[in-house]
DNA sequence: CTTGCGTCCGAAACCGGTTTCGGCAAGAGA
DNA sequence: TCTCTTGCCGAAACCGGTTTCGGACGCAAG
């Protein structure tokens, strides 16, 4: 963007005098220091077969003392590549981020600095803005592939990388025919297990509070709950399901519109921990002690669960786990390796606590107890 | 790291023939096209002055329908820059990350995206770690300057960044006589307010539980906290102060310290609102109503100050503009603005809440209730 | 009809690396 | 002794841009 300046300034002296711009030492200073030429240098570093071993190790230790580093600009040049993963961060839905983001930005970057790559954020507030990010990023080569976080059922990200021929691996899954790759925790199953859990305490009820529809995660964990209520022997009851609630408000909300039915649930299994947090609200508002009177289950190993009391049961995600094989795997497809192997599975692991337990109420026994503290303050329950 | 072999294969036919590589448009591509030279077509771009307006608009046209985007691999390796800023997290420490990231991301994203500059992070576990990091990403030229969060009262990474001639700004402010650009909030005019705040109630004894020592912002914290009692014209006491507390644990333990007291405080500054948040629990098992018996203000707008009952009066940070404001300063200094100038002060904005307000009790008074309670449960308090 | 001066663009060097090609010299085989 | 390898390295092209240099051309002044 400098503009020339009519070319009448014979220039004067050295270009820039700024600073102290400490001149990187580049491959022609190593090379003339060694009396050999710039492309032996080059093939001596990299490993090529026709240089002497004595040579080679003559220029591995003058790079060394001389603080050789090849200039990654210069080099993405030939192989094209900049050796840098790309995110998209996007900050608009709720708070997930807050908790979710800093184990799996260091799982991804250690995984990423341990061969030689970076990792190239962004954040984006909706989904244009995203899309727009993605394109930018990847137009310019600022990154040769990326992590798509947080999947969509019909996830548009997916098709923008398609078309622009980006390699790209989820976390989570995705609706799509195509073979792509992803990494993703087993959330149904987990699901399933804990409805496995609280029916092999007793209960007979148990409710469901899922997270955001349109996330692939939310059908996934719903399928589980249905699928562990019919391993149970249960019945379904459409009735016993919560939608889109991820924030402690809306969890409080659903679980005050779960128990103040004719015959509510004595167990709820939540989809998101951050929904869970609300139930210990309702519970208070109902004069329920939790894990007695009623039994909740979360999901997400949130660390703001443990603070409660009782302590949040819930799953744990190894999120620096799950960011180390994104990064291993992309990287991996960058260099060649084909999208359809390039899946990974990871189970979350069970943290027993407080927050649930045996039924002390049968459902109408709890109903009671409800209807009577519901009389005594006139509650002003919504839905 | 590609090994020839032994070349005797007449290489046979085009390299690779992997997936749809879909060959980015270059500048020659686009000069051919047009009839022009790549130089021109260059400068045509840059808008250099001697390229007739009508040539420049052909060439704007030409770029935007084939679809041109300059790879900034290629450009970097003139200008010698990567136009990448660079942060590095530390992951070890308490989890202070957890909520700060997102939102200061956001703002350095937002701002560095809106200058065509992209953020590439790393994580690092301990200070060796972070110099490592730095020194890396500095030395491969991953990026052209650092922010510097959480700065350290002698901070080795300016040192580091220093020697190595990058530029670099810190979220904070040092020990350090030499010029540097930083960008802080003045939290020593925050803690003084609130300790005015107080006294203007009525409080007399007001303590302060500080964070970590060996952070800039804890001795500037209270310096603000000494500050405000003098102007209220209240008495030093060392007996008043706790440190190194940033976890709802320790907040909890020096909270209950302070109040078990002969002449206990009846409110409380806190550093930190994570510490803060523990005052809550010291107040309950001392059977305290928060905000009438004991008042506590915090700082730092964590958002789960806002759940507790009552909330936590703090004070909040626009960590977003902190971002944004880091960014451009940084890549003007990395323009070659002179460091010197590059400085900015910030202010945290008060959020009065439930947990603060006019004392009910005199600290005699509120000793006595103390140890009355403290009797009936043979507390375990500790120190 | 020169001369002079802008305007506008082509040609080529350059940035810091990587990779190909070919040649020299030493050693092996005949 | 004369080839034929083979090992090892220099020379040069190349990657995709940016920047410098100078020349062709048009137009106005002398």
């Amino acid at each position: 963007m400098l503009v020339r300046e009519k070319k009448l300034t014979t220039t004067v002296g050295p270009k820039t005098s700024k600073k102290k711009p400490r001149p990187r030492v580049k491959i022609v200073d190593l090379a003339q220091a060694l009396g050999l030429t710039k492309g032996t240098v080059s093939r001596a570093l990299n490993g090529y077969p026709d240089i002497s071993e004595s040579t080679r190790l003559r220029v591995r230790k003058a790079a060394e003392t001389m603080g050789y580093v090849p200039f990654s600009s210069a080099q993405s040049i030939r192989s094209g590549l900049s050796h840098a993963l790309g995110m998209v961060l996007r900050m608009d839905s709720h708070d997930a981020y807050r908790l979710f983001v800093a184990d799996f930005l260091h799982g991804i970057s250690r995984a990423a600095g341990a061969r030689g790559w970076t990792l190239t954020i962004a954040t984006a507030v909706s989904q244009q803005d995203e899309d727009q990010t993605l394109r930018r990023l990847a137009g310019e080569s600022k990154a040769d592939g990326f992590i798509l976080p947080r999947t969509l059922v019909q996830d548009h990200r997916v098709s923008t990388l398609r078309d622009a021929g980006v390699p790209f691996i989820l976390y989570g899954r995705t609706d799509l025919d195509a073979p792509y790759s992803w990494l993703d925790v087993l959330s149904e199953d987990t699901t399933a297990d804990a409805v496995a859990r609280l029916a092999a305490l007793g209960h007979t009820r148990i409710g469901f509070v899922n997270g955001e529809d349109g996330y692939m995660y939310a059908r996934l964990r719903h399928q589980g709950y249905l699928a562990g209520l019919a391993s149970a022997g249960l019945p379904e009851d459409a009735g016993l399901v919560r939608r889109n609630c991820v924030t402690a408000e809306q969890g409080a909300e659903a679980t005050l519109s779960l128990l103040t039915q004719d015959v509510p649930p004595t167990a709820i299994v939540f989809a998101v921990d951050g929904a869970a947090l609300g139930a210990y609200r309702a519970a208070r508002d109902l004069r329920l002690e939790m894990g007695q009177d009623l039994s909740v289950i979360g999901y997400d190993g949130s660390s703001d669960g443990r603070l409660m009391t009782p302590p949040l049961s819930t799953y744990k995600v190894d999120l620096r786990l799950a960011g180390e094989r994104l990064a291993d795997l992309l990287i991996d497809q960058i260099g060649g390796a084909e999208p359809e192997t390039l899946h990974e599975a990871l189970h979350a692991e069970f943290q027993g606590a407080g927050s649930h337990g045996a039924p002390r109420l049968t459902p109408d026994e709890l109903a009671r107890m409800i209807r009577a503290q519901h009389q005594e303050t006139k509650g002003e329950i919504d839905q």
